[in-house]
DNA sequence: AGCACGCCGACT
DNA sequence: GTCGGCGTGCTC
C-alpha cells in the first residue's frame, strides 16, 4: 500500500489535500510538491505524512517533489501554521506566504545563473569593422566594469542584445559568471563608543547565551537607539548566526542600511516590497542556505526562512504598519517576539512612544524594560505647550499666535514644522447659507476638497469629481472649503512668510521617486523654511535644524470612538515632537487644541510617556479592552446592510456565550463604502485560547455554509482598529 | 482562487 | 441556431 501526503495549496480554502506518494518517492514535511489539483497542476507544501485520508475520496498521486529537501525549515513552517490558526488565515497562503514569488510558481529553488559577460585585456576594437560603432563602445564601456557585467545591466546602460551577439561571435568578449559587488568585504567601520547613558542602557541587555529574553528599550527620539541595537549586535551575535531587524517601510532608508552596511558589510541583507523576483529569490536563498546574514526588513522579513536565528530587534516597535491591514492579518512584530521564543534567542523591542501592549508586558515582567531618556550630545527635548484656539479667528487652521512664532523662528534664521494632524479633519465643502456638505454618492463620507484641480474626492472609495461653483441644494455662491488640509495651510504660510521658501510634505508631493531626497537635502542646507504636512512627517526622517513644531490640530483623537485612539494620538504628537531640536538649537512645540483642559494633552506636555501609557493602561484595565482582555473583530460586507447584519447575527447566535463576550453586530463607522455595506462583531475573551478556539470553530462552519457571492466576511484577531 | 458547467439574452 | 454573460459548485 502506498504512502500518503496531506498538501497545502496556495488556494483560499481552510482545508488541506491528500494524495498519494507513488512508490520509489519520499516526501517529508515543509517539501514543495507538484499535484493535480481538479484539471490543474498546483504547486503544493508537504504539511504532514503517513495521514489516514478521509473515507470515500479516492486520491490521486503527487506528481513530482520539486526538490529532495524541504524549502520552508522546520522551525519558518511551525511558525507560519500557528500564525495560521492564531489569526484563522488559510494555511497554504499562509506557508505560501513563506517563499518568494518564484518558488511559489515553481520555479526551481536555485540561484538563475545570470548570464554576464566581460572583456578580455587581448580583445582589440581594430578587429571591429568601423560602422560598429556601438559594439566598439560597448567593448569599451565593458572594460571600465569593475567586474564581468550581466546581460541585464548591459542592457541597462542603453545597449542590445545583438550588439553582445556581435562581440561574442568575434571571440572579442567572453561569457563569466556576474561579479559580486561586495566592495566593502574586509574593510568594515569600528563602531562609535556609546555614550556614558547608551552604555548604561547597553549593559542592561540581556547577554549572549541567556537564551529567550524579551526587552522593551525605552528610548526618547534622539537617544541613539540605532547605535545600541548595532552595538547590542557586534557583541552578542555570534558571526556564524543570522539576525533579524524590522523596520517600518518609512525606516528602510538606503541611510539605514548604509549605516548597518558600514559595520557589517556584506553580511547585511535587505527585505522589503521594492524587491524583484529575482532579488527575493537570492535574499532568500542566502538565508535558506543557512548564510550568517543581518536582515534588515520590513513586516513580511518576519517569515523568512531563518535556520540559525541569533538575534531579533523591532525598531519603532510601535508602528502600526507592523500589523497587516488584510488578508493574513499578522503582526511581525508579535511574531517576531514568538519567533526569538521558539529560537531560544533575544529580542529587542524599541521606541520612544512603547506600545500599550508591549509596555503592559514589561509591566508585567514579561519583558525587562530597559531606559534611554538622555538625547546624544547637547540635545534638549523640546518644551511643549498647549495653545488654546477657541473661537480664535484661524487661517489655513493657524492661530495668530502660532504665526507670529513662526514668523520669530524664521526671522532667527530657524526651521518650522507644521504638522497637520489629518485624523478626523479632512477640508469638506460646505454652503454657508443651507448648510449642505459634499457627501460622497457611494459611501457614508465626506468628499474632500483638493484645491491643486479644484476637484472633490472620496477618500474611501475611487469617486471624484469637479467642485461646482454653487450649492447643490440652494444655488448659494457660499459654497466653499471648510477645515484644513495640508494645501490650504500650506497657502496660508507661503501668504504670510513670502521670502521663505514652504515645502509640502505628503503621499502626493513625495509620490516621485527622489523628490523625498530633494526635500531632505533643501532642509538639511540649514537654511530658514517651513515644512507643512501629515504622518509622513512624524516618522522616520530626521531635521536636525528644525526647532518650532506646530501641530495645526491635536483634537481629531481626543474623542473618538476607537479605543486605540488616545494611545495613538500620543504616539503621534511625541514622533512629531521628537523631530524638533535634534540640534544644538532648543526645540519647542506648540500643539493647538480646543481641549486645553484635558488631561492627557496636559499630561503630554509634562513630555513623560510612560506616565501617560500607565494612564492609558490604567482606563484600559477600567473597561477591560486589550491587553487585559483578547479582542476579535469579525467583519462583514454586502450589497445591503440587512445581509451583512444578518451574517453577523447568525454568528453570533452560534458563539459560546459563557467564554466570550460579544459586541454588536454595529455598522462600520463609515458604514457604506463603495456601495458596500459594512459591519462587525465585537468579540471579547479573558483569554486567547477560548477566542481561537471559538474563532477557528466559526470560520469552519462559515465557510461549510456557502454564503452567496456577494456576501463578504473576514476575522482580524488583535484588530488595531475597531471601525 | 481557478476552472468548468449551466442556463438565459443579442448576434452571424 | 450559437457566442457569452457570470451564478454556483468543486477541487484530495
Amino acid at each position: 500500500m502506498s504512502q500518503t501526503a496531506r498538501i497545502a495549496l496556495s488556494r483560499p480554502l481552510r482545508r488541506l489535500f491528500d494524495y498519494l506518494v507513488p512508490d520509489g518517492m519520499t516526501v517529508t514535511p515543509g517539501q514543495r510538491v507538484r499535484v493535480p489539483f481538479g484539471r490543474q497542476s498546483l504547486v503544493g507544501i508537504v504539511v504532514e505524512t503517513g495521514v489516514e485520508p478521509p473515507a470515500h475520496i479516492a486520491l490521486k498521486p503527487i506528481a513530482q517533489v520539486l526538490e529532495d529537501w524541504p524549502v520552508l525549515p522546520e522551525e519558518t513552517r511551525q511558525l507560519l501554521e500557528w500564525a495560521a490558526a492564531y489569526y484563522q488565515h488559510p494555511l497554504g497562503e499562509c506557508l505560501f506566504m513563506g517563499l518568494p514569488p518564484a518558488l511559489r510558481r515553481g520555479r526551481p529553488a536555485e540561484i538563475p545563473q545570470e548570464k554576464a559577460w566581460q572583456a578580455p585585456p587581448s580583445a582589440d576594437a581594430g578587429d571591429l569593422p568601423t560602422q560598429a560603432r556601438r559594439q566598439k563602445e560597448l567593448l569599451e564601456w565593458l572594460r571600465h566594469q569593475p567586474t564581468a557585467a550581466s546581460e541585464r545591466s548591459i542592457r541597462d546602460a542603453g545597449f542590445t542584445s545583438a550588439q553582445i551577439k556581435g562581440l561574442a561571435e568575434r571571440g572579442l568578449i567572453e561569457p563569466a559568471s556576474p561579479g559580486t559587488q561586495r566592495t566593502d568585504d574586509g574593510n568594515l567601520d569600528t563602531l562609535p563608543d556609546l555614550t556614558p547613558a547608551q552604555q548604561t542602557a547597553f549593559d542592561q541587555l540581556p547577554r549572549a547565551g541567556d537564551g529567550f529574553n524579551a526587552t522593551l528599550l525605552y528610548g526618547i527620539t534622539g537617544s541613539g537607539k540605532t547605535e545600541l541595537y548595532l552595538h547590542y549586535l557586534q557583541a552578542y551575535l555570534p558571526n556564524d548566526r543570522q539576525a533579524l531587524v524590522l523596520v517600518p517601510e518609512i525606516n528602510l532608508t538606503p541611510q539605514t542600511v548604509r549605516r548597518f552596511t558600514r559595520y557589517f558589510g556584506a553580511r547585511i541583507a535587505v527585505w522589503h516590497s521594492a524587491l524583484n523576483d529575482s532579488e527575493r529569490l537570492k535574499t532568500w536563498l542566502r538565508i535558506r542556505r543557512g548564510e550568517p546574514v543581518i536582515v534588515i526588513g520590513t513586516r513580511s522579513a518576519v517569515t523568512l526562512p531563518f535556520t540559525d536565528l541569533g538575534a531579533v530587534v523591532v525598531d519603532e516597535e510601535h508602528d502600526t504598519s507592523f500589523k497587516q491591514g488584510e488578508g493574513f492579518r499578522y503582526s511581525g512584530r508579535d511574531l517576531a517576539v514568538l519567533r526569538a521564543h521558539r529560537n531560544d534567542c533575544p529580542v529587542i523591542l524599541g521606541s520612544a512612544t512603547p506600545s500599550i501592549e508591549s509596555y503592559h508586558n514589561a509591566q508585567s515582567g514579561k519583558y525587562r524594560l530597559v531606559k534611554l531618556e538622555e538625547r546624544v550630545g547637547d540635545a534638549r527635548p523640546p518644551a511643549m505647550r498647549l495653545l488654546d484656539i477657541r473661537s480664535r479667528p484661524l487661517e489655513g487652521g493657524l492661530s495668530p499666535r502660532a504665526l507670529q512664532t513662526i514668523g520669530e523662528r524664521i526671522e532667527r534664521g530657524e526651521q518650522v514644522l507644521v504638522y497637520v494632524n489629518r485624523r478626523g479633519f479632512a477640508p469638506v465643502m460646505m454652503c454657508f447659507d443651507c448648510g449642505h456638505l459634499s457627501e460622497c454618492p457611494r459611501c457614508d463620507s465626506k468628499l474632500t476638497y483638493h484645491r491643486r484641480d479644484r476637484a472633490l474626492r472620496c477618500h474611501h472609495c475611487d469617486f471624484q469629481t469637479a467642485a461646482p461653483d454653487t450649492c447643490p441644494e440652494c444655488q448659494s455662491e457660499a459654497y466653499k472649503p471648510i477645515g484644513q488640509g495640508t494645501e490650504r495651510t500650506e497657502d496660508v504660510l507661503q501668504a504670510s512668510f513670502p521670502d521663505t521658501p514652504v515645502i509640502r510634505v505628503d503621499r502626493d508631493s513625495t509620490r516621485t521617486r527622489g523628490s523625498i531626497d530633494r526635500i531632505l537635502e533643501t532642509v538639511n542646507s540649514g537654511e530658514p523654511c517651513i515644512l507643512v504636512g501629515t504622518q509622513m512627517l512624524a516618522k522616520g526622517h530626521d531635521f536636525p535644524n528644525v526647532s518650532l513644531v506646530v501641530v495645526v490640530n491635536a483634537d481629531g483623537g481626543l474623542f473618538s470612538v476607537d479605543f486605540r485612539a488616545p494611545e495613538q494620538l500620543v504616539q503621534t504628537l511625541l514622533q512629531v515632537s521628537g523631530r524638533a531640536g535634534r540640534g544644538r538649537i532648543p526645540g519647542s512645540v506648540l500643539i493647538q487644541t480646543c481641549h486645553s483642559e484635558h488631561p492627557l494633552l496636559n499630561q503630554l506636555c509634562g513630555g513623560d510617556y510612560l506616565a501617560m501609557a500607565d494612564h492609558i493602561l490604567t482606563e484600559r484595565a477600567s473597561v477591560q479592552m486589550p491587553p487585559y482582555r483578547a479582542m476579535a473583530l469579525l467583519r462583514a460586507e454586502a450589497p445591503t446592510m440587512e445581509q451583512s447584519l444578518a451574517l453577523l447575527d447568525n454568528a453570533k447566535a452560534r458563539l459560546p456565550a459563557d467564554t466570550l463576550e460579544v459586541w454588536g453586530p454595529l455598522p462600520a463607522v463609515i458604514a457604506r463604502r463603495a456601495d458596500r455595506h459594512r459591519a462587525q462583531l465585537i468579540l471579547l475573551s479573558e483569554r486567547k485560547a477560548p477566542l481561537q478556539q471559538a474563532l477557528s470553530q466559526l470560520c469552519m462552519t462559515l465557510e461549510a455554509e456557502k454564503q452567496p457571492a456577494s456576501l463578504k466576511w473576514q476575522v482580524d484577531v488583535d484588530p488595531l482598529e475597531t471601525g
